[in-house]
DNA sequence: ATGAGTGTTTAGTACTTACTAAACGCAGTA
DNA sequence: TACTGCGTTTAGTAAGTACTAAACACTCAT
């Protein structure tokens, strides 16, 4: 019975929201996502708010930083003066958009920093064995960074040409 | 001069304290690591207190879960109540590890449920246009999870085999 | 045993954050 | 101009979290 396709989207919903929580967003933000990626249809801010429980104000902000991570679509209608949003269905496209978000945030901020002090031991070196001790350390810290940083191009990448490149790589590495 | 290690030290202590609140673990977790990964030798939690300025009860339990993580580890030397406790410089061992403690944890879980959603639409099918809909829906995100799934084998892969693979993964995907 | 020196646990606190409720601004319409 | 129907902003709240301070438990030495 169809009566059941409610429950299933209500378990959906309850998921995404765990997995968004995991990632450190809202789990409110999940709960949005998942209620229009199961939508044939765009849906208003208001279907929104009946549909996931949340008030117009929680849904207006959260709604803002899934659009500005490629998550979901804002779009209107003419003579409509409601908004409509639709959810991102090719998550490549997303996760593109997201690490292009990434790099003006704090977590960039950081990993800059410790370049820094990389750079600011080369200035002013000083051939001390603690020194050396502590060079050689940060640098194999941002080499990793950087390593991080190739695979996580190499995922953007990855978008451009599907999904089979996935297990490509799985059988270079074999 | 070597006054201005402290200085270096205390900047990077930071950085890494930023990146640890970035991934969603407590910011003293972050402090902990980056003072035992620039000390050559072994501390004591004592030591650590002294370097850090948190109180000896938080460092047990954050070093705890470092530990369970893999990213530090803890050695006792004869004669000598105290514990000492030093940091892995292996980052790839140290992820996975983390990755293997992943398995249990709740974001999996919510991955599961994700697949189970699909077992129960399986079992009892509707052929109802919605259902067919939230249902290619549903499965299109289970197969993204499973491509970010096996990426994440294969850079647990990559542990045994060293660094340069990831420039060879770029190079298979130009 | 007693005491000193460990790491651990617990109760409490300051702070952050996700959210609600309601005021607000801003269009189009009468 | 006032009104209606939107989305947005803001003030306040409830809950979670990282941390402190202090009590606690364990181990070894005397």
């Amino acid at each position: 019975m169809s009566a059941s396709l409610t429950r299933i989207k209500k378990d959906f919903t309850q998921g995404l929201s765990q997995i968004s929580r995991f990632w450190g967003f809202p789990k409110g933000m999940g709960a949005i996502f998942a209620v229009l990626y199961l939508s044939p249809m765009p849906l208003s801010l208001d279907e929104i708010v009946q549909e996931t429980g949340l008030t117009k104000g929680a849904i207006s902000t959260e709604i803002r930083a899934l659009a500005r991570m490629g998550l979901v679509h804002r779009s209107s209608r003419l003579g409509d003066r409601k908004d409509y949003y639709e959810a991102e269905s090719d998550f490549y496209a997303a996760i593109r958009s997201i690490l292009k978000e990434r790099q003006n945030s704090e977590f960039d901020r950081a990993i800059r920093s410790v370049r820094g002090t990389l750079e600011t031991m080369e200035a002013n070196w000083v051939d001390d064995e603690e020194w050396n001790f502590v060079y050689e350390r940060v640098q194999a810290l941002q080499e990793f960074f950087d390593a991080i940083d190739s695979l996580t191009m190499a995922v953007v990448k990855l978008e451009k040409l599907g999904f089979s490149n996935v297990t490509k790589i799985l059988s270079v590495l074999k």
